[in-house]
DNA sequence: ATCGTCATTTGT
DNA sequence: CAAATGACGATC
C-alpha cells in the first residue's frame, strides 16, 4: 500500500511553469508520420533553463526520448493531456530558429525528416566543453582590405555589394592559377567587417586548412573557425560552440559546415560544388550547394559558387536568372592559362633512345622535359586504384602496351556493360585488334595498376628525376619546388610553390568514356582542377591531355572555357530530360516495396515514371537484389513531387510496413 | 515501449 | 449482459 502522502507530494513537485508552461518540442524518433512538433507541459522547476533550442528529453509512447525544444508558449491545440518534459539536457540553445527553419527547408526539398536534417547539423554535446566560456572575437576594421576581385567581370561589384549588405548571388569561375583560398578569404573578411557571418565549404580537409590560413592572414584568428570531420567530438563542439555563440564570425568547413550555425548570416560559399563529397551520404542526402541556396534565401543572405569549372547545376543558376556568373575576360584568361594540347591528333613517338619501356605520347613527353630542364615539377593525374584497371597479355601476362606509344591499356571499370574495345591509357588510341607483342595472344586480362606502378613506369622514362605519388591514403598536401614528377590522382594533387611547370592528364579517354551522365562534366571539372595549377603559358607552362583534341570536352580546356562547357551540358540534360533540368526522385528497395510505393505515391499529373529496373546493392551480410524505380517531373513540379514522396513514406511507416525504402532526390548517379 | 480505444470472447 | 481479453493505432 502506497502511502498516500507520498503521492500527493509526488503530484505536487510537478506544478506548471508560470510563464509560457506549454513547450513545443521536436522529438527524435526515425518516423516519418511523426515528423511535427508535439507539446510538452514545463514544470516550475524547469521554467528558467526549457529556453528555446535546448536539448530535452521526454516521454514519446512511453520511452524516454531526445528532443529539442522549439519554443515556449502559452497555449496548446493538443485536446487530451500533456506529459511534463522529463529533464532539461542543458540550457545551451543549440536549435535556433534560423537553423530549426533551416532543417524544416532541409527536410521538405528532400522528402526527408527533420530530425534526420538535425542528426547532420548538431553535433553530439561534450558536457564539459559546453561549460567553458566561448570568447568574442574582434571584428575587422570597417573599411575592409584590397582584394583582387576586380581581374574578374562584376567581381568589384560582388566586393562592394557584401560591404554593403546588399545580397549577391554569384556563379564564379576562378582563373586557372587563381590563389583561391586568397579569394575566399577576401569575401569573408569583407562580410565580416560589414558585421556579418561568412560560411565557406569546401570538398575536404586540406582545402578547409588553406582557406583557414587565407583568412587568418586577413582576420584575427580567433575569428575564423575550421570544421571538418576529422576532429574529434571536444575539439568539433567547442568551435561549433564558438560559431553558435556569435563569438567567431568566419566558418571555414568540410561538407557537415553548411549547417553553421552562424550569427547574420552575410554570405555562404561552396567552392567547387561539382566535388562529391559535396553531397552528404547520409539521409536525406542534402548536397552543399543545395542546401546553401537554400539557407542564402531564407536569411537574405548571398551565395557564391565557385569553382575552375562549373556544373550544369551551378549554370542553371545563372541561366535562370538566380545568380550572376563572375568570369575574367577572355584575354584575361589566356594571360594566365597554360598552353594545353591534346594527343589524339599529331601523333609521333618520342624518339628518346632511354624511354624504351615506357614512352609516353611525344607531346607529354616533351612537355615533361621541358619541364624538368627548367628545373620545374611536373604534375602527372592518373585515376584512383582500380578505376580503370589495366590489361595483360591473359596467356604471358606481359602488359598490355599501346602499339602507337606503349603506354598501357585499360578498360572503363565502372558500369560498362556494352562491349568496349581497350585503349590506351596515356594518348587515347583505341586498340581493337590487340596482339600480345611477346606471345601473340589476343586474349586479355584485367590487372589493377594504381599510381604507384604509373610512378614506376615514368620513372623509367626520366631516370634520375624524383618521383612523389600522392592518392589513396597518402595524399600531400604540399611538395618542395623544383624538378621532379608528382604522380596524383584526381583531388590529391599536392600544391607547390610557383605552380607546376607542366601537367600530364592521363586516362582521358576512359574517364569520358564512362557511361555516366556527368563524365564529360566531371572530367573536365577534374582536369581544370590539375591544369590550374600548372604556370602560365609564357611562363611555359604546358597541358597534355591524354585524349582526342577533336573531343567538346578537350576542346573546353584548350580553350579554358568552363561556362560553354557546362551551358552544352545542360542543354543536353535539358534534351534528355535529366537533372538539374528536371527534378528526379529515386526509389529504391526490395521490389514488391518498391512497386507498391511508387502504386500509392500522389504524383503530379506531370510525373513519369521509369522502371523498376533491378539493381545491385553490395553487402557485408550478402549482397541484396533490389529495383530502383526513378521518378521525373519538370522544375517547377519539384516541390509537388517531394510533398507526395514524404506522403508516401510517412503512410507506410504509419502503416508498419516491414520493407524499408530509399528515397532519394535528385541523386548523384542517375544512369 | 506504453497507453487508450474498440471489438471480441468469456463468465455469470 | 458485464467483465476480461486481445488487436490496433497513436504516440503530447
Amino acid at each position: 500500500m502506497i502511502s498516500p502522502a507520498i503521492t500527493v507530494i509526488g503530484v505536487n513537485e510537478r506544478r506548471p511553469a508560470e510563464q509560457r508552461p506549454i513547450a513545443r518540442v521536436l522529438v527524435d524518433v526515425p518516423l516519418p508520420h511523426l515528423d511535427r512538433p508535439f507539446d510538452y507541459r514545463v514544470q516550475a522547476a524547469h521554467a528558467a533553463d526549457a529556453v528555446p533550442g535546448c536539448r530535452v528529453k521526454v516521454r514519446f509512447a512511453g520511452q524516454l526520448v531526445q528532443g529539442y525544444l522549439l519554443d515556449r508558449v502559452d497555449t496548446t491545440e493538443h485536446v487530451g493531456r500533456l506529459a511534463y518534459l522529463e529533464r532539461v539536457i542543458s540550457p545551451e540553445p543549440v536549435l535556433s530558429p534560423e537553423l530549426a527553419a533551416v532543417a524544416r527547408a532541409v527536410a521538405d526539398r528532400y522528402a526527408g525528416t527533420v530530425a534526420d536534417v538535425l542528426r547532420l547539423a548538431v553535433p553530439p554535446r561534450h558536457a564539459r566543453v559546453e561549460a567553458e566560456a566561448s570568447e568574442p572575437a574582434a571584428r575587422p576594421q570597417a573599411p575592409g582590405v584590397p582584394t583582387q576581385w576586380q581581374r574578374y567581370e562584376r567581381g568589384a561589384a560582388l566586393v562592394k555589394a557584401l560591404s554593403s549588405g546588399v545580397q549577391a548571388k554569384a556563379v564564379w569561375q576562378a582563373l586557372p592559377n587563381e590563389d583561391w583560398p586568397r579569394r575566399l578569404a577576401e569575401l569573408a573578411a569583407t562580410v565580416a567587417a560589414a558585421g556579418r557571418s561568412a560560411v565557406i565549404v569546401v570538398p575536404d580537409h586540406r582545402d578547409v586548412a588553406r582557406v583557414h590560413a587565407a583568412c587568418v592572414a586577413l582576420m584575427s584568428d580567433d575569428a575564423v573557425v575550421a570544421l571538418s570531420a576529422d576532429l574529434g567530438p571536444a575539439r568539433r563542439y567547442r568551435r561549433w560552440l564558438r560559431v553558435r555563440r556569435g563569438a567567431a564570425h568566419v566558418v571555414v568547413g568540410t561538407r557537415a559546415a553548411m549547417f553553421a550555425p552562424v550569427h547574420r548570416p552575410g554570405l555562404f560559399v561552396v567552392w567547387d560544388d561539382g566535388d562529391d563529397l559535396h553531397a552528404e551520404p547520409r539521409a536525406p542526402y542534402p548536397h552543399v550547394r543545395d542546401v546553401l541556396v537554400l539557407r542564402a534565401h531564407q536569411d537574405g543572405a548571398s551565395f557564391v559558387a565557385g569553382g575552375f569549372a562549373r556544373t550544369a547545376e551551378a549554370q542553371l543558376l545563372v541561366e535562370s536568372g538566380w545568380a550572376h556568373e563572375v568570369i575574367a575576360r577572355r584575354s584575361v584568361v589566356r594571360e594566365h592559362a597554360p598552353r594545353v594540347s591534346g594527343t589524339g591528333d599529331d601523333f609521333e613517338q618520342a624518339r628518346d633512345p632511354a624511354a624504351n619501356t615506357a614512352r609516353l605520347p611525344a607531346v607529354a613527353f616533351e612537355a615533361a622535359r621541358a619541364a624538368l630542364d627548367a628545373e620545374a615539377p611536373v604534375l602527372v593525374q592518373v585515376p584512383r586504384r582500380g578505376y580503370v584497371p589495366a590489361l595483360a597479355c591473359a596467356q604471358c601476362r606481359t602488359p598490355a602496351r599501346c602499339r602507337r606509344c606503349a603506354g598501357p591499356l585499360g578498360l572503363p571499370a565502372k558500369g560498362s556493360h556494352e562491349a568496349r574495345p581497350p585503349a590506351c591509357r596515356w594518348c587515347g588510341a583505341v586498340e581493337p585488334t590487340f596482339r600480345c607483342a611477346a606471345c601473340g595472344s589476343a586474349r586479355l586480362r584485367a590487372q589493377v595498376v594504381g599510381a604507384g606502378r604509373t610512378a614506376e613506369e615514368l620513372g623509367r622514362a626520366f631516370p634520375g628525376t624524383t618521383v612523389r605519388t600522392s592518392g589513396g591514403d597518402e595524399v600531400l598536401a604540399t611538395v618542395p619546388s623544383g624538378p621532379q614528377l608528382v604522380v596524383a590522382t584526381p583531388g590529391a594533387e599536392p600544391v607547390v610553390e610557383g605552380g607546376y611547370g607542366a601537367a600530364l592528364l592521363l586516362d582521358g579517354w576512359a574517364l569520358l568514356g564512362r557511361p555516366d551522365l556527368r563524365a564529360a562534366e566531371e572530367t573536365l571539372r577534374r582536369w581544370m582542377t590539375a591544369a590550374a595549377m600548372v604556370r602560365p603559358a609564357d611562363q611555359g607552362g604546358r597541358v597534355v591531355v591524354g585524349a582526342d583534341t577533336a573531343l567538346r570536352t578537350v576542346q573546353a580546356l584548350i580553350r579554358w572555357d568552363p561556362a560553354g562547357h557546362a551551358q552544352r551540358e545542360l542543354a543536353e540534360r535539358e534534351e534528355l530530360g535529366f537533372p538539374p533540368a528536371r527534378r528526379m526522385a529515386s526509389v529504391q528497395g526490395v521490389a514488391h516495396a518498391v512497386a507498391k510505393t511508387v502504386a500509392e505515391i500522389d504524383l503530379p499529373a506531370s510525373a513519369e515514371v521509369l522502371g523498376p529496373v533491378p539493381v545491385h546493392v553490395p553487402r557485408a551480410t550478402g549482397d541484396e537484389e533490389h529495383e530502383r524505380a526513378l521518378i521525373r517531373v519538370p522544375r517547377g513540379d519539384g516541390k509537388a513531387l517531394a510533398a507526395a514522396l514524404a506522403r508516401v513514406q510517412a503512410q507506410r511507416t504509419a502503416r508498419k510496413e516491414p520493407d524499408s525504402i530509399r528515397v532519394q532526390l535528385d541523386p548523384l548517379e542517375v544512369i
